[in-house]
DNA sequence: ATAAGGGTTCCAGTCACTGGAAGGTCAAGG
DNA sequence: CCTTGACCTTCCAGTGACTGGAACCCTTAT
């Protein structure tokens, strides 16, 4: 499988891929023509980091899942702590967004969005 | 005002001031030692950058409020637009934190988080 | 022979800083 | 006058995870 088969099947960019091989996620092998050839473990490999990337994982946490993934004697509880952490991290943005939010909707709210100079946006900004 | 002072006025450190006036957000001018000089209005507007920074606008978001902010003959409508822009993006993101979250939360709770290899977390990642 | 559509590498840019090196300036103490 | 330490300066490189683009090679069909 070339490049573009393997972009196709998996969803990530070619570009993603070659960046993946960079930065040693994946090893495909080379034909003579230098162009990389993907196994079905490349593929599977791919898609799985697609997947945990998508659920916002870290490419450091992609690797150690890999790892993990690989390793048929892994604990079960180093992948959960992996996957708390993550948790973790997500709740602390999400609070962090939605006070920005909160913040943000009641300023909006309050300015009148019309021709006049006078805003509330930018009173608060200017001295909160 | 010397830097290190304005940092400690706005809470910004002096890297980020420095930072803001490469790429043209203030204008402190320069006394004889060559040293930034920074006058209350310098101190005003980082402040100002510095709340609207905390909400999430991006440098160029500040760079227009700022701009905005200056002109008396701003009309609101244009601050509110960009505030409302920002809210909305700051609302998708929330929702796909959310998302992330809940399958996320679902893959912890089914896993044992044991010593033995098998782990549904990695069984979903593996194929979705 | 050529053109289209693959593939390759390498360099630069994104965003908003942040760290660090190398060196100039200033005020106080000996 | 000299030194020490705390300032300040500029410039370069790195962060994370790609993404765009240039320049060039390979394959297949016409």
């Amino acid at each position: 499988m070339n490049i573009s088969d393997v972009a196709k099947a998996t969803g990530l960019p070619a570009k993603t891929i070659r960046y993946y091989e960079d930065i040693g996620l994946i090893y495909p092998t080379r034909g003579d023509n230098g162009y990389r050839v993907f196994a079905d473990t490349d593929v599977h490999k791919l898609a799985f980091l697609g997947r945990a990337r998508a659920l916002g994982f870290s490419i450091e946490d992609c690797r150690t899942l890999l790892a993990l993934y690989e390793d048929d004697s892994r604990a079960s509880a180093d992948v959960k702590a992996v996957a708390e952490e993550h948790l973790s991290q997500i709740g602390d943005k999400i609070a962090q967004l939605e006070a920005m939010r909160d913040t943000l909707r009641t300023l909006v709210q309050s300015c009148a969005g019309d021709a006049r100079p006078d805003c509330p946006i930018l009173k608060d900004l200017a001295r909160g």
